[in-house]
RNA sequence: GCGGACGUGGCGGAAUGGCAGACGCGCCAGACUUAGGAUCUGGUGACUUCGGUCGUAAGAGUUCAAGUCUCUUCGUCCGCACCA
């Protein structure tokens, strides 16, 4: 008899003390065990305490992790702080409260509110990178691309954010606008620490071959690295030795390129200023499009506009005609060769371009009509107007004229990237230091290894600057050092790293996290590494991602980590919205709090509504009712004790097979992360128990088991209250029987012509060609055909029998 | 414009080319109750002359059989975007 209601408030902290007390989940040393590693993203501890949308991921793979466990594996769940960050700074300086007292602060309510929740991380090893055992390592792995020559300090032109005073990442601007505050973007020129992450372009690309990454995160990184191939080709200046240089993936299309098109900021107008009549309107248009932000410029993207270099033409190679040159901002400096050649019958903006500037537009690839649109699609052209490649397809005449440019020496291969290098610094103070000093006669100096960690000062403001200048650069007694080199007065580095830097590597801290001679022992990489299961946001896979599998890269490219790829496989969530199908927030009114359901529902409840709610990679909003059933069902689940009978350890044989069915499928599910049907499948079994009246300790011990990575607290609470034996995560995963998945006789449904009339009991084994012959015989069938004539008959065993008839 | 995902009841969503709507929410009715935001039982796509008929964004096609495959159109969401 069952002697106490189901109370989660009771049970729920009792097993987490005790699975903590006994180290239930922690990841072991031993090496020669098969290990698995399973990832989330670690989270930023935001003052505003844990989302709903965590524990979706972070319940997925603990999901994953508790089963393999059970199948017999070492299994690495881990979590750590991502602490560094602008909205713990801005905190501090509103409440004037050092930065690293609100992460301590922070941590602590986010890892309590984790705890509440039964993951079954390995709080062990818990990785802050704040922390300066932590960033000590995160600066020494900036001195090894600072030593290969892939950190190098650049004056250029980068995205400032006005409000939140900071340069950003191409990758952190989104639609000209702050990621972060939304303030719209302006262009500054700053010296700024850069990571050569183009030198990896290649390798990026290609590594997306070798791991099993969910498609739309391989198109996407394919998508931001942006390759593409062609050649570069040379325009003489007619009268002069100069040549203009262009990036182009379509050589095939040279006959019809009828003018060239520079950037505004293009070295050439410089160098020829001489030839050029018309210099002062040209610097005025450069002027210009220097100070519109890339949001203006992208903004009046459908109105070309650009000024003729009066002065100056060029020479087609192709045909050695004389063609105008002009300057538009339409051309970007940053992309290929800063120029462009331009076939406007076949772009659709150089089309824009020539029409608005009445430019002639000639038709090098048969098909469309060029004087009234461009004529894009031309895969599966045939040239024409083009002297020796007339006649020939669209991909014969690009290897024809790219070989015959080649051979006359004004070409060559070439394969560009939209990807550009990371701009490393921040003009900001909660952020590693960067560890380098500059020095009037030594220049840039790189730290000691053994001088790291490079502390981050204790300062009494935080307030970056206007000039663009970090807060450090106040704290003089750290800014002044003597050279390391020469010992003469130098200066320390004043901007720090960006958050992204802590996190690119966090995954190996992970492995042997309290080392303090290296990031992670040889031994401990070795075995853990790579990462066999990740699992993040889709908003990360152009920045962490990419960030992460770059660095990743260049350790294994200096011998330090044996894989090139540090994930085999990554897979994403979907958002979780308000009730109102909105995204969460606290302006929209429509956040839920975690806390509040663990205490209303429970923590089981809320993680097998997070898992049942939706398909895991769609976006789902939330539904408080929805939320409140998984409860009942837990209450059943909870009830079932009032009617196991625990004499018998065996399956009852009315259930067995469909117990046998639930194994296979809910093993699969999870699997596949399709926890919404596999919770679909342990509700229908419970409901079949309770049709039933009765189930047998082998039919309640299958469904804990199978239930207990998803609500871990209640199904131990009932394994061992039952005494079943043991503890439950630590049991084998129960294994399906092959010989019981189908019931001996199985409803069929009947069809005449591809209509349903009957449904009819068949032998399970009843073969395809046996039931062809037979069923159409089997009184109930014959009578529905009776005086028609039967044409076909067509058994899909186990499902259905159609007849044609006449 | 390019790349990706998708379109199924009142809602979230299930369906290796083989019985559309599993499972849950909501709703309706009943039982037990002083009571019900508890629990249990039954019902719940639409239309219906109660025989059936129609139903997966729209249209066509392939097939004995299409939510699923092919083509066209419409629509939604996400990412990227003067990238030559």
């Amino acid at each position: 008899m069952l002697n106490q209601p189901y109370e989660p408030s009771r049970i729920e902290p009792k097993w987490q003390e005790y699975w903590e007390k006994n180290q239930v989940f922690a990841a072991k040393s031993d090496y020669s065990l098969p290990k698995y590693y399973c990832l989330i993203e670690f989270p930023y501890p935001s003052g505003a305490g844990l989302h709903v949308g965590h524990p979706r991921s972070n319940t997925a793979l603990d999901i994953i992790s508790r089963k393999r466990r059970m199948e017999g594996c070492n299994v690495l769940y881990p979590i750590g702080w991502d602490a560094f960050g602008l909205p713990t700074e801005n905190y501090a300086i509103a409440h004037h409260v050092p930065p690293a007292k609100v992460t301590r602060d922070n941590i602590n309510h986010f890892r309590e509110q984790l705890k509440r929740l039964g993951f079954s991380f390995d709080y062990s090893r818990e990785v802050d990178t704040t922390d300066p055992e932590y960033y000590r390592w995160t600066q020494w792995i900036f001195l090894k691309l600072y030593e290969h020559g892939l950190a190098y300090k650049s004056e250029m032109p980068i995205n400032w954010c006005p409000n939140c005073k900071i340069g950003l990442a191409n990758e952190e601007v989104v639609a000209g606008n702050c990621e972060r505050c939304g303030n719209e973007v302006t262009r500054r020129v700053k010296n700024q620490w850069m990571l050569a992450i183009t030198k990896y372009a290649q390798k990026l690309l290609d590594g997306l071959d070798t791991v099993d990454f969910i498609d739309r995160v391989k198109a996407q990184q394919r998508n931001w690295i942006g390759r593409s191939e062609g050649c570069e080709v040379d325009f003489q200046v007619a009268g002069t030795k100069e040549a203009i240089r262009v990036f182009t993936t379509r050589p095939d299309t040279m006959f019809g390129a009828t003018y060239m098109v520079l950037s505004p900021e293009h070295h050439l107008i410089d160098k020829l200023s001489d030839k050029i009549t018309n210099l002062t309107e040209l610097r005025e248009y450069a002027d210009k499009a220097a100070h519109k932000s890339d949001f203006e410029r992208t903004e009046l993207q459908k109105d070309k506009t650009g000024v003729e270099i009066q002065g100056l033409k060029a020479i087609n190679p192709a045909n050695g005609k004389e063609i105008p040159l002009w300057i538009s901002d339409y051309v970007l400096m940053g992309y290929g060769t800063g120029a462009i050649m331009a076939v406007p019958a076949h772009d659709g903006r150089d089309w824009d371009f020539a029409t608005a500037f009445k430019l002639p537009i000639i038709e090098v690839v048969a098909g469309g009509d060029v004087q009234k649109a461009p004529y894009t699609e031309t895969e599966e052209g045939v040239l024409v107007n083009s002297g020796l490649l007339n006649g020939l397809h669209v991909d014969e005449a690009k290897r024809v004229m790219t070989d015959h440019l080649v051979q006359r020496g004004i070409a060559e291969y070439k394969v560009n990237y939209k990807l550009r290098d990371w701009v490393f610094s921040r003009q900001r103070y909660w952020g590693e230091p960067i560890p380098i000093v500059h020095c009037k006669d030594c220049g840039v100096v790189p730290l000691q290894e053994s001088d790291l960690p490079l502390l981050l000062p204790e300062v009494e403001s935080y307030e970056p600057t206007d000039s663009g200048e970090s807060p450090l650069a106040k704290m003089t007694d750290w800014v002044n050092v003597p050279c390391p080199v020469c010992g003469k007065p130098a200066q320390r580095e004043t901007d720090t790293m960006p958050q992204w830097a802590g996190s690119s590597w966090y995954f190996l801290r992970y492995a042997d996290p309290h080392n303090d001679r290296e990031f992670a022992s040889q031994e401990a990489l070795d075995y853990w590494l790579p990462v066999d299961w990740y699992n993040g946001g889709m908003e990360h896979t152009t920045l962490h991602l990419l960030y992460s599998r770059f660095w990743h890269l260049f350790l294994h490219d200096i011998g330090l980590v044996k894989a090139p790829e540090p994930y085999r496989k990554r897979t994403s969530h979907g958002m979780i919205l308000g009730e109102n199908g909105e995204k969460m927030s606290k302006s929209r009114g429509n956040v839920i709090n975690p806390d509040d359901l663990v205490a209303e529902i429970g923590a089981d409840a809320f993680r097998v509504y997070e898992m049942f709610m939706g398909a895991f990679d769609q976006a789902i909003p939330w539904s408080m009712n929805g939320a409140r059933g998984t409860r009942r069902f837990l209450d059943r689940v909870w009830r079932l004790q009032e009617m196991v009978d625990n004499s018998q350890q065996e399956l009852s044989p009315q259930l067995r097979v469909l117990v046998n069915q639930s194994i296979k499928k809910v093993s699969d599910d999870y699997e596949k992360m399709k926890y919404n049907t596999a919770i679909a499948q342990l509700m229908t079994l419970v409901n079949e128990f309770y049709d039933k009246g009765s189930l047998t300790a082998g039919d309640y011990k299958a469904l804990l088991l199978l239930l207990s990575p998803v609500a871990p607290h209640i199904c131990e609470e009932i394994w061992q209250e039952q005494g079943f034996g043991g503890c439950i995560h630590e049991q084998a995963w129960p294994m399906h029987d092959e010989n019981y998945l189908v019931d001996d006789e199985v409803e069929i449904a009947v069809q005449i012509n591809g209509k349903i009339r009957a449904k009819l009991m068949v032998a399970n084994d009843l073969t395809k060609q046996a039931g062809e012959e037979q069923l159409p015989k089997a009184p109930q069938v014959a009578e529905l055909i009776e005086g028609r004539q039967l044409v076909k008959a067509i058994y899909v065993p186990g499902r259905l029998l159609n007849l044609i008839v006449k």
